[in-house]
RNA sequence: GGCCCCUUGGUCAAGAGGUUAAGACAUCGCCCUUUCACGGCGGUAACGUGGGUUCAAUUCCCGCAGGGGUCACCA
């Protein structure tokens, strides 16, 4: 077989050479040390928290040693192409503050080691599987799926491997004349890749998380190239990892089982292997088992849903960072201020097995994160999360931004912050009172156990002596002072040792004011949120309190 | 079925040949407290299994089991 004549007939359009190739991609220029990194999704517009999660680690090798963080699009799949999917991806990866230094943008390709979308580098592909059609490493193959489905038939019956290997691979040695009259026919073809390798040999490698391991070479004659003239994954991740000079490759475990392809892809072309870092997958409970995330089974996880939940940019993201280095939560209460980019991450703290998705665990970080943050940030995230998914809230937010703020700043700022809520989409019920059109009392929260002739008394009193004017500490003397003419005490010990000597306590006395005030018997700090409301809409809201006490004695 | 990866409490996990086997979330109890949200203290709760190496193994080795992944002209 004259393998040369073979590749000039395969590829008579293409004229340059790998020499080309390597010459049109020199080497980066890169301090010692630098990592490349990339994400190569396919463009199927869907991105679930599994993506983030790999996309994390990408960033953080590539940014914390100076290097460069690229976006690859992987749309050699046709048939599963999606309309605005570079779109999305742009979007979610930049909402969460993973920005790329090179690669595909919606205005075309950055950087010079493009194209960056696989569809558009056919003829690169191409160059490199003449070459290894030229060698005879690489041959094409007439089969059609038929007969390749009555080949994986045969291999169940018989109960051998499946796939094309051995005397399974039917055009791994046709004759010459052979191939030419399917060619003259203009019978479809793809290419595949002539294995040299045996399941009897193993081979040794390292990966960057799972540490050393032994695995099988491949023996199948993969399909390099697909009978619409585009690569497979396989081909296409040697290649462009290989031109673009990727120096670390994160991905998913499940590539796992065919990385012997990629090794043996790499050594046939003479190629430097990069690192490779196969990353445990994100696992959830599903009837009881683990399983992995599933883009179809779990929308409930993709990134959108995040947003539309009000799940903060920075919880999601140190949540993250939790189950990437579980070292990340010591470092963060040692430096509870600081970007999470100053942590020093690292793959070698990332665990060999999939972790379970643990919504309870989120919360908890996310509540912490909105702890920190400013009331001034707060309220831009909040009002920011509203304007698209509670457009009526965000008016009311808008409305005045300082009484927003304020309300926002009670209990925040101190060692030991408020943390009522995790999520932009929470703080609407937390604020509500504040706002007119969102009051909505529950006045059947009142302790049962005061008589309504006394409440009513107490909400008249207390509508002629309160006094905004007097400090926190004088408000609540107030409160205490006043107690006994309800046959109530200011002592809660006292009142704990004996209540039925009492009509109730100063906490039963601030609980009818709270009622009254914020319309439920769970609220931040009394004395704030009076301040806040100013004396007139007080002293309405007793009066509120008191005309449905009234009304409701008829 | 073949191949590969994984295995410490409910969850995420630290850990070293000899430890009272960390911590966080969840859960339970107590305390603080004018409610709540915090905060403090404490409780329940773990090294899958069988061999081997060793004075000693949860830690090293082998087998097994369980879980996961993968076996496409999808990535």
């Amino acid at each position: 077989m004259d393998y040369q004549k073979l590749a000039d007939r395969l590829f008579p359009y293409i004229s340059e050479t790998m020499e080309m190739m390597e010459e049109k991609y020199p080497e980066r220029d890169l301090p010692e040390g630098a990592k490349v990194t990339r994400i190569a999704p396919s463009p199927t517009g869907f991105m679930h928290l599994g993506n983030l999660y790999g996309a994390m680690v990408d960033e953080r090798l590539a940014h914390q040693s100076g290097g460069i963080f690229y976006l690859r699009i992987e749309d050699t799949d046709r048939k599963r192409l999606v309309e605005n999917g570079v779109e999305t991806i742009l979007k979610v990866f930049h909402k969460f503050g993973l920005e790329f230094d090179e690669g595909a943008t919606l205005e075309g390709d950055w950087g010079n080691y493009g194209p960056y979308t696989q569809s558009e580098r056919a003829s690169i592909y191409q160059t490199y599987v003449k070459a290894l059609v030229a060698m005879g490493k690489a041959y094409p193959c007439f089969c059609t799926e038929e007969e390749l489905a009555a080949i994986h038939e045969e291999q169940e019956k018989e109960k051998e491997n499946f796939g094309y290997y051995g005397k399974y691979a039917v055009w791994r040695d046709r004759s010459e004349e052979e191939v030419y009259t399917q060619l003259d026919k203009g019978m479809p073809y793809v290419i595949r890749f002539r294995s040299e390798g045996s399941i009897e040999r193993k081979i040794r490698f390292e990966d960057q998380i799972k540490g050393k391991m032994e695995i099988t070479e491949n023996d199948q004659d993969v399909v390099i190239l697909k009978s619409d003239g585009l690569p497979t994954y396989h081909f296409a991740h040697v290649i462009d990892d290989h031109l673009m000079h990727t120096t670390h490759v994160v991905r998913g475990e499940e590539w796992l089982s065919t990385l012997p392809i990629h090794l043996q892809l790499f050594d046939a072309l003479g190629l430097k292997k990069p690192k490779y870092a196969h990353t445990a997958q994100l696992m959830k409970i599903d009837d009881g088992k683990k399983r992995k995330l599933s883009k179809r089974k779990d929308p409930e996880l993709a990134l959108d849903f995040y947003f539309q939940n009000g799940i903060p940019v920075k919880g999601a993201v140190e949540y993250l960072l939790t189950l990437l280095n579980s070292n990340f939560e010591d470092w963060r209460r040692a430096n509870p201020d600081a970007p999470y980019q100053d942590f020093p991450f690292s793959t070698k703290k990332m665990s060999g097995s999939g972790a379970l998705f643990d919504i309870d665990k989120l919360n908890d970080v996310c509540k912490n994160v909105v702890s920190r943050m400013s009331a001034e940030e707060v309220y831009e995230k909040t009002v920011q999360w509203a304007e698209e998914y509670d457009p009526d809230f965000a008016a009311l937010l808008k409305e005045d931004p300082d009484y927003s703020k304020a309300i926002l700043s009670i209990g925040r700022g101190s060692k030991k912050p408020r943390k009522d809520f995790g999520r932009w989409s929470e703080v609407k019920a937390y604020v509500s009172f504040f706002f007119e059109p969102l009051f909505a009392p529950k006045y059947e929260e009142l302790p049962a156990h005061l008589p309504k002739e006394l409440v009513l008394r107490i909400l008249s009193d207390y509508t002629k002596i309160y006094d905004p004017s007097l400090s926190q500490d004088e408000w609540f003397a107030q409160l205490k002072e006043i107690c006994p003419s309800y046959g109530m005490t200011a002592d809660m010990k006292a009142y704990k040792a004996a209540p039925q000597e009492y009509t109730g306590s100063v906490g039963d006395l601030s609980m009818v004011l709270r009622i009254a005030v914020c319309g439920r018997s769970q609220a931040p700090d009394l004395y704030s949120v009076m301040q806040l409301l100013g004396k007139e809409r007080v002293i309405h809201r007793l009066d509120q309190l008191k005309e449905w006490l009234e009304a409701e004695n008829d």
